[in-house]
RNA sequence: UGGGGCGUAGCCAAGCGGUAAGGCACCGGGUUUUGAUCCCGGCAUUCCCAGGUUCGAAUCCUGGCGCCCCAGCCA
């Protein structure tokens, strides 16, 4: 399961590669994927990124990572890093070196000119505003601007002064002339390039105060680098005749053909780059890979392994659709994945003390117990077992609702991979809480089933004598985002303090004492955690990756 | 109100004129020293609506309706 075996499953861009690659339109696809280093990547990324490099990867052709930085205000070598750091644990190769927009400025200016030349481009005067004021509305035409018709010559030389520095920023763009009234506001001579002062980029540095749009460099760079198919997102459609018009009015050397899918929309998360360096910056959240986070970094410290996201991006699906995915789709991914190659332990993570009567004070025995359920070849380890255990108080109920399998006064219930306990009293404190059991053992039950009764719950345990303390954090959604109608507009008051406790007093078997960081295990019937970077030996701490499904617990609500 | 898209089950999604795949969720049942996993079964007489074409329509045509995106010198 850690390898998804099945082939991809197909979608309406695979069918457009199968026939262009059938009627030899190309031999060989090249994709791309084409982030901004503005940010860390998300889950929504990982979407593109399976399709781009699954798509290249199963039509024997390539994909490039090009990162789009044509923005230098908003970039920064964090964020290339970090991409690079992601992209590579989902598992994608891009082959000797990532590709950036800015290696092609030059050719990028030359091509500018080209468009000079042919009249298809010019300099215009017009601030910001008076841009807007000229491009009309969405339902009346634009009027030119009134450096539409500049000659050639004159175009030439403002432009290589742009360039050289002699104008502020904010005063002059160099724009593409196409159609004032085109229906398609992406059409109204948009904007090929434009001035920026004092900023230092984080590959050119400061060779440049001329900067090239989106708009303008994408195409031509997919055409650049022999893109076949510019796979992007759907608020691009747009953009397509424009894209089209750079690449035939340039002299590139192919034409990309670009298509749109729509983005994941995950429920409860929050997907827009904004509002998550927003959380980021204000320090709402502790940083990128905060685990409540959607990014990429946070889904890896959260425990998610590379092959589940994957797995989950080939169960959604490519469409053009909206969509908004429940959160089972990724949980069950992770379930699948986890269920498969995560050692079993055993851990108590709410504590209560029982003492077994008839077991000797000085006694300890050494169970050896199986890793995993299923798979042998994990292996087995020892664990401790004593006079005094602790189990977990939800395993415990004095008065049981009805369904109730585990322990009850007087009843009987298995320790995994130990014996059955039978509970014969209960210790109060002055408060009438519960301090700790009495409970008796039954010593022919040990791998054998218990003699002419049965015996329904299974609860884990851990011995008091040889438990090592420990911390855990429950993570049990991604950050929450609010539900639509619910009322509370502002996506920060809804931080989600539910969706992390921390339980300080966790005792664990002492197997789990040399964890490493990144580790994670099976906590039996908890759910699934993993070693948090801010892991010390004596004291692990561990964040929940996904629970399990419980399903008592359901018909309990 | 201009332009571009989208509408198949609670969610995602196949389907491309021959009589509605699959996954998630959910509901039953079986196995089980994890109320997990696993296994078996159920879950759209109907595809946004209305007309039309056709022996036959989710698929083609016409007309509606609903939702999303676009007026950055962001991407």
């Amino acid at each position: 399961m850690t390898d998804v075996a099945d082939p991809p499953r197909t979608n309406f861009i695979r069918q457009i590669i199968e026939a262009d690659l059938a009627s030899d339109k190309h031999e060989r696809i090249v994709t791309r994927f084409p982030p901004e280093p503005n940010g860390y990547l998300h889950i929504g990324h990982a979407k593109s990124i399976v399709l781009n490099f699954g798509l290249a990867e199963s039509f024997g052709g390539t994909c490039n990572l090009r990162f789009d930085d044509t923005n230098p205000h908003k970039e920064d070598l964090e964020f290339v890093e970090s991409i690079e750091a992601d992209v590579r644990w989902l598992g994608f190769d891009w082959g000797d070196r990532p590709f950036f927009a800015s290696d092609y400025f030059e050719q990028l200016y030359g091509y500018a000119i080209e468009l000079i030349e042919k009249g298809l481009a010019f300099v215009c005067d017009l601030d910001a505003e008076e841009m807007r004021a000229y491009r009309g509305t969405l339902t009346e035409p634009g009027r030119d601007s009134p450096f539409r018709n500049r000659s050639v010559a004159e175009n030439l030389d403002l432009f290589a002064r742009m360039r050289a520095g002699e104008f502020p920023e904010g005063s002059r763009t160099l724009r593409a002339r196409i159609d004032m009234a085109s229906p398609n506001i992406n059409l109204r001579d948009p904007v090929l390039y434009r001035i920026k002062h004092g900023v230092v980029h984080h590959q050119t540095g400061t060779a440049w105060c001329l900067y090239p749009t989106y708009d303008y460099s994408h195409p031509i760079s997919d055409a650049l680098e022999g893109v076949t198919h510019s796979i992007c997102t759907l608020e691009f459609e747009d953009h397509r005749p424009l894209y089209d018009w750079c690449v035939e009015n340039v002299s590139v050397p192919c034409r990309p053909r670009q298509i749109e899918f729509s983005r994941l929309n995950l429920e409860y998360t929050v997907m827009s780059k904004r509002r998550l360096t927003e959380l980021v910056a204000e320090g709402q959240v502790e940083g990128w890979d905060d685990p409540r986070m959607p990014t990429i970094a946070a889904l890896r410290r959260r425990g998610y392994t590379a092959a589940s996201i994957r797995d989950f991006c080939e169960r959604i699906g490519v469409t053009k659709s909206d969509n908004l995915v429940e959160l089972s789709l990724l949980e069950s991914a992770i379930r699948d994945d986890l269920d498969a190659s995560a050692p079993r332990r055993m851990a108590v993570l709410r504590p209560l003390k029982v003492v077994l009567t008839n077991y000797p004070a000085d006694r300890v025995e050494s169970l050896e117990v199986r890793n995993h359920p299923k798979d042998e070849g994990m292996g087995v380890r020892s664990v401790p077992f004593g006079r005094e255990l602790y189990i977990d108080r939800q395993d415990f109920a004095e008065d049981p609702p009805k369904g109730f399998k585990r322990l009850v006064p007087g009843g009987e219930v298995r320790l995994r991979n130990a014996y059955v306990i039978r509970c014969d009293e209960l210790v109060k404190d002055a408060q009438g809480g519960i301090r700790e059991l009495r409970a008796t053992l039954d010593l022919d039950t040990l791998g054998r089933s218990p003699q002419g009764r049965k015996v329904k719950g299974v609860i884990h345990w851990v011995s008091v004598a040889h438990g090592i303390p420990a911390e855990v954090r429950l993570y049990e959604r991604l950050f929450r985002v609010p539900t639509p109608g619910a009322g509370g507009s502002d996506y920060r008051s809804d931080l989600n303090p539910g969706s992390r406790r921390l339980l300080e007093d966790c005792v664990l078997e002492p197997a789990l004492k040399g964890v490493q960081p990144g580790e994670g295990f099976q906590f039996e019937r908890e759910g699934y955690f993993v070693a948090d970077p801010d892991s010390t030996p004596g004291r692990p701490v561990f964040n929940l990756t996904v629970g399990l499904r419980d399903t008592w617990g359901k018909s309990q609500k």
